[in-house]
DNA sequence: ATACCATTAAGTGTATACAACTTTGTAGTG
DNA sequence: CACTACAAAGTTGTATACACTTAATGGTAT
């Protein structure tokens, strides 16, 4: 059917494809999306372009309006702050949980690694750290998720880190979000530590 | 069409419905949705079952698996812990944001007003304070996310508030989960007057 | 009796058609 | 010139049909 090059369900490729085209700023902020049209672009029909579209919704990179229009959203500086300290917190939240329930030593030399790694990037300043640090963001999400054993909290940290942090040029535009950024992650590396430490 | 006020729309229907059947154990823990049978029994075609489903798995109350079917989620009591403990910490950021940035005076009463009705229904023990509990969840949920003043926030708390808690018949059936969790309760409410306290 | 394979039933994913509703553009009137 | 009423285009919500995939069933050979 499609040209896509592995055999992936239509929603799928129509999720993808949009997460790409927002994140990369293909639409105005607040723009309307139009059913039909991205349906045909796409290639598809409305069907699984709808599902795709009700994704998105809940993933928070679209709004619906209340006639059932859809808009890209747009975000804030201060919903991103927002989204970091939510971040942060659960994060911390899965490391008690993984703390409380013990870890092997070998999985904590495991996590030891990937925060010297991370500490590197944050030390670092400018872009550059930026994007190193969304590089080494996910192992030390999937970490923590695994060594807190819990499929709820996992939920949570999936959601929260599926929010439009990792697209700088699209929602993180001024410098001064990006230092305080690290400031919170720094912070945030502490506390992790520091928990870790306790055991 | 669509519209929430009263239940217009048909997806809003099936969710409704579904949720209801769900929480009400209608269905055995584990159990397989057929979209036929479901669609024939709500008197409504596949189209919007489908979109409530979707939904459904996104609230976690159905999971999907990779065939494609779905089932309705069964919950461990380790789940439903980390649940609460997720909510709780998400509660104490939006108290955190709140008191950061600032409450006027009578809207801090206000709160003063739940927190009291909800410290006695805390005091008390047994069922009834659980369902006096679950009456007075939703105000004070309501006024917490208001006074942060964050729709990122918002969304997370009234995410996990949609799990499954509010239902002890289907999903809280031991006696130590309920103390478990209003000692839990205790503490987040000690938490949440300490930090409106401090300002 | 059990394991294995062919056949059949059931179910999901997707496309398309149609009806109801929103929005927009336009003409008419005070 | 502003404002209202109306008409027409566009868009969403829902139903139905069909292809393809997955689970179930029965029959046969070991």
């Amino acid at each position: 059917m499609s040209s896509a090059l592995r055999g992936k369900s239509q929603v799928e490729h129509a999720l993808s494809e949009m997460r790409g085209m927002i994140l990369a700023g293909s639409f105005a902020p607040g723009e309307h999306l139009s059913e039909p049209l991205l349906a045909e672009r796409l290639d598809i029909s409305r069907t699984p372009l709808r599902e795709a579209l009700s994704r998105l919704v809940q993933e928070g990179l679209v709004d619906r309006l209340d006639s059932g229009r859809c808009q890209v959203s747009s975000y804030s500086a201060q919903d991103i702050m927002d989204a970091i300290e939510v971040r942060g917190t659960i994060e911390g939240l899965a490391a008690r949980l993984a703390a409380e329930r013990g870890v092997s030593a070998e999985k904590l030399a495991e996590c030891r690694n990937i925060l010297v790694a991370l500490d590197q990037a944050v030390g670092d300043g400018g872009n550059v750290a930026f994007n190193a640090y969304v590089r080494l963001n996910a192992p030390f999400h999937r970490w923590l998720v695994e060594a807190a054993g819990s499929a709820i909290v996992a939920r949570q940290v999936e959601r929260i880190s599926r929010m439009p942090l990792a697209s700088p040029s699209a929602f993180l535009d001024g410098q001064q979000d990006i230092s305080a950024f690290r400031s919170t992650l720094v912070m945030a590396q502490q506390q992790h530590l520091a928990i870790f430490e306790s055991i």
